[in-house]
DNA sequence: ACAAATTTGTTCTATATGGAACAATAATTA
DNA sequence: TAATTATTGTTCCATATAGAACAAATTTGT
């Protein structure tokens, strides 16, 4: 039996739809980001929350689960959740704040720190290749666009 | 009782991080994209699958639920749950390949189109306050970049 | 000072999601 | 032609995730 109809070209979609440009940037987070995030998982068994920990805590020294949820804008309990377990690994050390007793407030640890380390080693790779089809000015206009948007997104209200 | 120290700038993360631009594209997603279909979800009442099934078979009139997998890169499962709810609430319509019975060809309802249309409108808008914070030339540069980096995306294996 | 409102972190619950395995069909290879 | 391999769509299952409600502590307003 004859082979049939030639396959689509799938990108079509993308000058067609309505809303070319958030598509695009949707799409760039599913296709790449996102599975990006689920490699971490597999390689190195920590979830998303998990590794925005590792994130901030890496870069900020001292922060509360509630500081942590904002810079990422991620829902309160899955930081909380993924405190726990981060605690449970050795990842994170957690101190009672004497001035609030509500809220403690969390820093990385040397293991922490190491499994920070490895993980953003694997992630600045991604990146590279992400952006490897940009030219270097190319890049150097996408960093200033894309520096507006998130600082943007970053005042809007959750 | 005095008040606490002063709230911490949250976006100084943006600069610190190991992968500054392949995180904000992330955050970006996070913070506006995601919501985005959040919002479709709950004003529209369709997941995000059900909604590419909309914009896909609006701007290609007839699609296999595979083609639709590949397209948006979503899990073959996703997409086959959402057809049937998709057909169950009218939005699509499923005629059989005569030349393969393995596959279906879908078509969006004069309903479908409808919903898109709605759908559609809202997102337009959304996307033009995303993007309010570029100048007209800048926002030109973005739509070139991003049309790059998506369009590299779309070459990836799966 | 006291009541009301807010904030933090947590648990419970519901659900969207993706991986794996499967049956049916089609394509490929020997 | 026969046997193997690949593809499509599906169901089952495990899990990441977010919303809602909550208790405890703190802040605000009168």
């Amino acid at each position: 039996m004859a082979k049939k109809s030639e396959s689509l070209d799938y990108s079509n979609i993308f000058e067609a739809v309505e809303f070319p440009d958030a598509y695009k940037v949707s799409y760039l987070a599913n296709a790449i980001v996102f599975p990006t995030y689920e490699d971490v998982r597999k390689d190195f068994g920590l979830v998303r929350a998990e590794y925005h920990l590792l994130l901030c805590l890496a870069h900020y020294s001292e922060l509360t689960a509630q500081d942590v949820a904002r810079i990422t804008r991620r829902p309160r309990n899955s930081i909380s959740r993924a405190v726990h377990r981060m605690l449970d690994l050795g990842f994170l050390k957690r101190v009672p704040d004497p001035d609030d007793a509500r809220q403690a407030k969390l820093q990385i640890t040397r293991k922490g720190k190491i499994m920070h380390q490895k993980i953003s080693a694997y992630l600045v790779d991604r990146e590279a290749e992400i952006f490897s089809v940009l030219s270097d000015t190319e890049r150097e206009s996408f960093r200033e666009l894309i520096r507006k948007l998130a600082n943007f997104a970053s005042t809007l209200k959750r």
